[in-house]
DNA sequence: GCTCCACAGGAAAACAAGGGAA
DNA sequence: TTCCCTTGTTTTCCTGTGGAGC
């Protein structure tokens, strides 16, 4: 059933690209001024979840480098890598430079080794960007000239809106590459491509594939999920074809790992207040600080807590709703309507 | 309109942890 | 071994907002 296992992750980069040819030759012409051994204006690709940015960055970045492999690519995911030190460290990570770098050494000095490291052009990645909490890295990282930035968002003005006025009037320059959802058909051809390469011939049919497109809305990121849930249940099931049972039984499954994920990931702390808010299905603040400090043995203050419901609010895993006395907190709906609404 | 209260979030201080230098 | 430096996390203090009650 299935030939190729790599094909189906997410972050699985095709050989060719399937409905986002003006994405990339916009994202290659903003990059080609390195191929001339200049530097590049900050390139920006905007869009929804799942609609293929970090795909298209690494294809595009992937090809320039067969056309010039001088040039490095490092990428950083700001969801992780959320403050000053941990963007550089990450960077000098990519280029064998983060050795003997440790938790006390000055971010002056990372800044140093990455300044140091100029004989090679470099591609500096921001995935996530808009979750850093110290933009002015991008600030320092657009002071050197060996540097080229891609940066990727969902939202142009909730981005620009969280820099300071020194980083936005310097980035304000730069290319935008904007990443539109996938229509149905769109979704069912980068389906079929990953069926092709990574499931045997004939094991899913077209229909089945816009069955799973549909569930999808736009997402190619949960659209893939569920192809790969399903290959995984009709393999284990014995069978040689996905059927519609499993698709319809898989669809759960890639929304639920997604989030899965994602609670995985969460602080001590956050996931007791994230199960509270689970079993209660939607609490007052008040109520749920009360709820935690007799839940835990060593609470922390209601600040971090608030802290805490921030960031996963930020994780679009909880939502807040109404304002002051009237606010509650419940778990985001896990539907795909929902899905739209918040990106 | 005034006061009280609940709530969010910014700023700065305090603290913990890890590593280097003496 | 101790002190110092740096970073990340938590706490303390504070301000702003707006609903509820009078």
């Amino acid at each position: 059933m299935i030939v190729d296992a790599r094909v189906l992750r997410e972050d699985f980069v095709p050989s060719e690209v399937v409905h986002r040819h003006d994405e990339v030759n916009l994202l290659s012409e903003s990059l080609e001024p390195l191929l001339a051994g200049h530097g590049t204006d900050p390139a920006f690709l905007f869009g929804p979840t799942g609609v293929g940015k970090t795909c298209i960055a690494r294809y595009t970045l992937a090809q320039l480098r067969e056309q010039d492999p001088d040039v490095r690519v490092a990428y950083v995911n700001c969801w992780q890598e959320y403050t000053r030190f941990r963007v550089l460290y990450s960077l000098l990570e990519s280029i064998d430079q983060a050795v003997s770098i440790h938790r006390s050494t000055p971010k002056d000095e990372l800044f140093g080794r990455l300044d140091d490291a100029g004989d090679r052009p470099l591609v500096a990645v921001l995935d996530e960007v808009d979750q850093l909490e110290e933009t002015a890295v991008l600030y320092d990282l657009h002071r050197l000239p060996h540097v080229s930035l891609v940066l990727i968002a969902n939202r142009e003005e909730e981005l620009f809106a969280s820099f300071d006025d020194r980083v936005r009037s310097r980035l304000h320059a730069g290319t935008r590459v904007q990443f539109d959802r996938y229509g149905t058909d769109e979704l069912v051809a980068i389906l079929r491509e990953r069926a092709t390469q990574g499931l045997e011939p004939n094991a899913v049919r077209t229909e089945q594939l816009r069955t799973i497109a549909e569930a999808a809305s736009g997402d190619a990121r949960v659209g893939i999920g569920i192809l790969r849930s399903a290959a995984r249940r009709a393999k284990q099931a014995g069978d040689e074809r996905v059927t519609t049972t499993v698709i319809e039984s898989a669809i759960p499954d890639a929304r639920t790992a997604i989030r899965q994920k994602t609670v995985e990931g969460l602080l001590e702390h956050q996931r007791v207040l994230y199960d509270m808010i689970e079993d209660t299905g939607e609490i007052e603040p008040g109520t749920l600080y009360e709820r935690y400090e007799q839940r835990v043995e060593e609470p922390k203050t209601t600040r971090t807590l608030r802290n805490h419901l921030t960031k996963m609010v930020h994780y679009d895993l909880i939502e807040s709703v109404g304002k002051h006395r009237g606010r509650r907190y419940r778990l985001v709906a896990d539907d795909s309507d929902q899905s739209d609404e918040d990106s």
